[in-house]
DNA sequence: GATATAAATGTTAACGGTTACATTTGTAAT
DNA sequence: ATTACAAATGTAACCGTTAACATTTATATC
């Protein structure tokens, strides 16, 4: 018998848990029977099951799921390993793993990593410690010098939205390569030809996929590559904000930026326009991710839409198959991408009227 | 002994746990000096130490927590009910409450309502299942007509963000009334007279605060109350641009716009700007939350900066003080705002100009 | 070295369910 | 009425850990 404390308006009082033994005093049956009339009541006759239910009603039973999960060694809970809840795109992410697990009777243990691997540890340790059946890693995680390689392979887990090729276990990502030579390719289609690029962390698979997409693209078009159009980014707005300057610093400057995602687009979109710039007469601007603000920009965003919901969905239902064992393989799913022309991008400025503009930045 | 089925290597493998048994029985001691041995290490002697920590290192031996949990009764688990995950505000609330929760050892588990009384319920009973300690409600309900109403009393919660004077269980929110009184004045004394008010979602006590404090500072400056200023809204960028729409249809333009959230704002902003006005010197726009695009519009958002995290922090702080019976009250805690004057506001255009305006507009 | 006492360790009963197996009760066929 | 078999119910072991209590071993004191 358990006793809890609670709060009843604004005064603690000790209550107790009815636990199924009593209630199967009360209904003068056995334990056993309580429990069948609970999980197949099939299996127990029409007059004793409506005894039962009575007996559940007058005391209030509710079994102790925590007894069951621990008899059973599954607990229906999946650990999600998010670098930041607060990130937009993550947070519908989550939002579609969410639903996806409470379909299926799963609840998700929600961990904010902050990119420490300190933290991450912690959590998959949950898995080991058997409160937890599986996890979901939102970051990508080096198979070889990772702190996460040595959950990898040892716990059921799904790697998601952020991902390495060598990963050994399921993935659900975006084919980001495909995806930012798409974005390349449609700011060469409006004749731009310098074309910068504010980046990811460096660290991030992302922003290597991206990099190699956008240079596909510039191959495509023989246009040589040249990394003095490379700024540094971390994926924030400030960070945006801050490549854009040094953007308008640069010698030769670019017709266009291609973001690697939409915060750090409309963070270089609001310097470009304190700078006196237009956006996109003066300059094209794109980013990546189609979170909800980019449609409300000045300009609205042109973007690289992803599913973000249907990743997280995807994900879940991905490492329950691990957990059921209906997964031997580790399959690599690619999700789909939409290009989504909107305002911020136009046809590059003829190099008459942009004379003009390099006179306003020097 | 638990056996659970691991995927190595893209190979599925059955791999048995370890259970203190194991261990005792490798160390050549008994389980409850294990037990000891891993709880408090002081009670055991160094030699016999020594060997047992080399037998959990020998096995790979972790404790099962189910276990450990389902005897003491604490699961060491709080459940949130969030209306949506995927919001700016709320993600940075989760954040601050998983900060809070994973210093005191305690894991979160994330419910995405949308607003469904059935998916609050069902976590809610995660709570009577002994599947969580207790629970914080970041929507606010009706202690007298709302689902969460039976859960309420019945259980360990706290009530954070949007909350009804009501309740009677420990809150922690803003004193929105104050907020928006702070922001009307601010409007007011750029000389605005006109004002006119973007709600939030009709039911949510935030507006009704919100717009209380609106009422209180007009009232304050002598000002007649006219609720054809104020326009529908559920906190979306949608909505604000829909309800600019229908400020700029009315008959006589307000010189002001304060939204009740900063993506109202965003999008209110946006159909000004399309329509052809100049944000502030036609008309002004402020918001609410200062969330991180906040300071990344054009113009860069006057609004009401609200400590998120700080909301999520304190509300797992009192929850953790209910279960430790340290809270015989019911506490409700006010959470201090910052008004943040940015360029989106500015003084009111006058007459003369803004007849001109009126003339764009009909 | 005997004794008292403290420290270290062992034994075992919980915790609250589920389920294999044993037993009782009911039903149908002879 | 007896038997055979199915349906309903009961009994008890088990999941892995902790902790109260029992027992053994070490240490100090005389």
């Amino acid at each position: 018998m358990l006793t809890v404390t609670f709060v009843i308006h604004s005064l603690a009082v000790a209550y107790t848990m009815p636990n199924i033994r009593e209630v199967a005093e009360y209904a003068g049956v056995s334990v056993a029977t309580v429990s069948r009339t609970l999980q197949q009541p099939e299996r127990v006759s029409p007059k004793t099951r409506s005894r039962v239910m009575e007996a559940v009603q007058a005391t209030g039973y509710k079994p102790n799921l925590m007894a069951v999960k621990f008899r059973s060694g599954k607990t229906h809970n999946l650990v999600v390993l998010v670098p930041t809840v607060a990130n937009v795109f993550f947070a519908r992410v989550i939002s579609g793993m969410q639903e996806a697990a409470a379909e299926q009777g799963y609840a998700l243990l929600l961990a904010n990593t902050m990119g420490d691997s300190r933290v991450e540890e912690d959590y998959a340790k949950m898995v080991q410690t058997s409160q937890a059946d599986g996890l979901i890693q939102l970051r990508a995680f080096n198979p070889f010098d990772d702190a996460m390689a040595n959950a990898q392979g040892l716990l059921p887990m799904v790697n998601a939205c952020e991902v390495l090729d060598a990963v050994p276990c399921p993935t659900v990502t975006l084919d980001n390569r495909a995806a930012a030579r798409a974005m390349t390719e449609h700011l060469l289609s409006l004749g731009h030809t310098r074309i910068a690029m504010i980046k990811g962390p460096q660290a991030s698979p992302l922003t290597r996929e991206r990099l190699a997409g956008y240079r596909d693209a510039l191959t495509s078009a023989g246009i040589c590559y040249d990394d003095a159009l490379l700024f540094p980014g971390d994926f924030t707005l400030s960070a945006g904000y801050q490549a854009a300057g040094s953007i308008l610093k640069s010698r030769e400057r670019s017709t266009a930026v291609f973001c690697e995602n939409d915060e750090t687009a409309m963070g270089a979109m609001q310097h470009f326009k304190q700078a006196g710039l237009r956006v996109p007469e003066d300059i094209s601007v794109a980013g990546f991710d189609d979170i909800a603000f980019a449609a409300y920009c000045d300009p609205p965003l042109t973007t690289i839409a992803q599913p973000a919901e249907e990743f997280g969905r995807t994900a879940v239902s991905q490492l329950l198959d691990v957990l059921s064992g209906r997964t031997r393989r580790a399959p690599k799913i690619i999700i789909p991408f939409d290009l989504v022309v909107r305002q911020s991008t136009g046809p590059a400025p003829d190099t008459t009227h942009s004379s003009h503009i390099k006179e306003v930045a020097s």
